[in-house]
RNA sequence: GACCCCAUCGUCUAACGGUUAGGACAGCGCCCUUUCAAGGCGCUAACACGGGUUCGAAUCCCGUUGGGGUCGCCA
């Protein structure tokens, strides 16, 4: 086609492939240093297939030393959900996805909180919206070479075309005789122009359907389609390009390696394979991955934005699940094999962890709340006090407001009952999931929260007469002693015991019961119940210790 | 409908022609234990089906069934 109707088409100026590519030289990276990306379109949250997806680019490119950037598809505008494209950075930030290079809203100082719209890296605009001009020097080159056309058919006689297709058992589409646009002549196309007519642009197909398109994908392995024959849409009569024009221009100078995506794009990989042949250009190699699924009447399904909480991935976060909780839960489907590893490396940063490609399986997994729950707890399990409590209280800022007042008040005192039972390795106290369980465990340590009913402690601790009820109690006010080691602790309580009748062995006990009014447990619990309001609770000589005498005394004495 | 992908315990998966089909999560049981939470030990539980190929198949081939995806001026 001649400059000058390609202007008429395009308009004027338009730089040459060769002159953009002199604008985006190649990144002459080392040998295996891989190229990836994000390129997500701005229609709303973050879904945990996006992370999942987002995570295992991030590995490949920053395992290899090499580039992990984002790059924002907004080339429909009709779908785009304004300002939802500034909050992916940072909500990828939130779960430890760091890119090297896009419109990154941390971009100013990696290590602080600042956000700044900026961009960063030499291969922007990321924005698609904004590189309308670059695709119109690859949709020029195509133009030149007869490879691509302008297309008038109004979006009616599509779907004419369309319904006319499937009524006759015809595979559906722009293609062969269908395609009634691809030869028109040159002075057809100038009056269409002067009549004013809308116009898309299409790819000019060279394959034939009986042709054979072979392709190896990095997870999936050979893969053979027929030859994708349809002349499909490059440039919208918006004079925006449709993904797949952008895709191949954009990784073209954005020098993208690797890329990995959905598998909903396994079928566009002939079509994209062609377009990559038609500009002259290299494809990346591609990695399709499953979808997380969900269970729904026997049958799997997607993880749902609209029917499953759980899709957005800001639900972890409101839920208080630790963002590294939900990585290696990811990490551990991406590549099974990182439990095993995880398990002789208990703390060692998740980044450690050599992952591989060729791991990934390709049947999509079932989502499991209760395997992250499981990792969750393991993870909490492992932090130290001071670690959980700091986490802890920046959730607490945002989603609970009570226990934040609580944790700013009391810092000192909520660390030390978080402290109970941790850090001695695997037996560690494994009670809390996430963020948002602490509450419960803390809340009887404050008074303001205790609010035990002298009745209901009768009626848990029925089987004790009223005066061996009082004297204990006030036995035990006058003996407890804050220095006591464990061992002496017990022993006090064991002595009580024996002393009001309880056996104070539980295995004697146990051989024979009827001989006692009751057993040591019975009595320890009446301090449980006096001291917590509760059955169950972590090791109580460890939590008396941390409540002191004053406030131990205090609630002993309910029954006076 | 056409094309493509997928198929091992309930779930995530290991196995790369020869295993009593392994592990993890969940479940169950026992032990430990002043209550929990843990921890220790153990148990239940799977190669979708049918044909081949082979001395030998979860593994390779073909088919069936089932599930998923794609077939837009959406990505």
């Amino acid at each position: 086609m001649k400059l000058e109707l390609i202007e008429k088409l395009l308009g004027k100026n338009i730089l040459s492939i060769e002159e953009q590519k002199i604008k985006y030289p190649s990144r002459n990276l080392p040998e295996g240093c891989k190229v990836s990306r994000f390129a997500p379109s701005p229609t709303g949250y973050v879904h945990l297939g996006s992370l999942y997806q987002v995570l295992i680019s991030e590995r490949l490119s920053h395992q290899s030393n090499g580039i992990l950037f984002l790059r924002i598809e907004d080339t429909d505008q009709k779908r785009e959900i304004k300002g939802t494209a500034e909050l992916i950075p940072a909500m990828l930030k939130s779960f430890d996805i760091i890119f090297d290079e896009g419109p990154i809203a941390y971009a100013c100082a990696k290590d602080t909180n600042e956000t700044c719209l900026e961009e960063i890296g030499k291969y922007g605009p990321y924005y698609q919206s904004q590189r309308a001009d670059i695709y119109k020097s690859f949709i020029k080159y195509l133009l030149e070479n007869d490879l691509a056309y302008p297309c008038f058919c109004t979006p009616g006689e599509l779907e004419e075309q369309h319904s006319f297709q499937e009524k006759n058992g015809l595979r559906t589409g722009y293609y062969g005789e269908f395609a009634k646009c691809r030869n028109l002549s040159v002075e057809e196309i100038e009056k269409k122009l002067n009549e004013g007519k809308s116009f898309i642009i299409r790819f000019k197909s060279q394959n034939k359907f009986e042709d054979k398109v072979k392709y190896t994908d990095m997870i999936r392995g050979n893969i053979e389609f027929p030859g994708y024959d349809i002349d499909v849409p490059i440039l919208k009569s918006d004079n925006l390009p449709t993904y797949h024009m952008a895709h191949i221009v954009d990784d073209t100078l954005m020098g993208t390696t690797h890329v990995i995506r959905g598998a909903e794009w396994l079928s566009s990989v002939p079509l994209h394979l062609q377009l990559f042949k038609a500009i002259g250009q290299k494809p990346p190699k591609y990695g399709h991955i499953a979808t997380i699924d969900k269970l729904e009447n026997g049958n799997r399904r997607k993880l749902s934005k609209r029917k499953d909480p759980e899709a957005n991935v800001e639900y972890y976060h409101e839920q208080g699940y630790p963002s590294v909780a939900v990585i290696e839960y990811l990490l551990n489907i991406a590549n099974s094999n990182f439990e095993d590893w995880r398990r002789t490396q208990p703390t060692t940063e998740w980044r450690e962890f050599q992952f591989s490609a060729k791991k990934l399986n390709n049947s999509g997994a079932l989502f499991d709340l209760i395997k992250l729950d499981s990792i969750s707890k393991e993870i909490i399990a492992q932090m130290p006090a001071k670690d959980l409590f700091a986490k802890a209280f920046e959730w607490s800022k945002k989603y609970d407001s009570e226990l934040f007042g609580l944790m700013k008040k009391e810092p000192k005192y909520i660390e030390d009952i978080l402290n109970i039972e941790r850090n001695i390795g695997k037996n560690s106290r494994k009670d809390i999931t996430k963020y948002s369980d602490i509450k419960n465990e803390i809340i009887y340590f404050f008074d303001e929260y205790f609010d035990l009913k002298k009745a209901n402690v009768r009626t848990l601790l029925s089987t004790f007469s009223d005066s061996d009820l009082t004297g204990i109690l006030n036995d035990y006010k006058n003996i407890y002693d804050e220095k006591d080691t464990q061992d002496d602790w017990w022993k006090k309580i064991q002595d009580l015991s024996e002393k009001y009748g309880y056996c104070a062995n539980m295995k004697l006990y146990k051989e024979a019961p009827e001989k006692f009014k009751g057993n040591v447990s019975d009595v320890a619990r009446v301090f449980r119940i006096l001291l917590t309001g509760r059955d169950q609770t972590p090791n109580m000589y460890l939590l008396m210790k941390i409540m002191g005498k004053e406030r131990i005394i205090k609630r002993l004495s309910l029954l006076d």
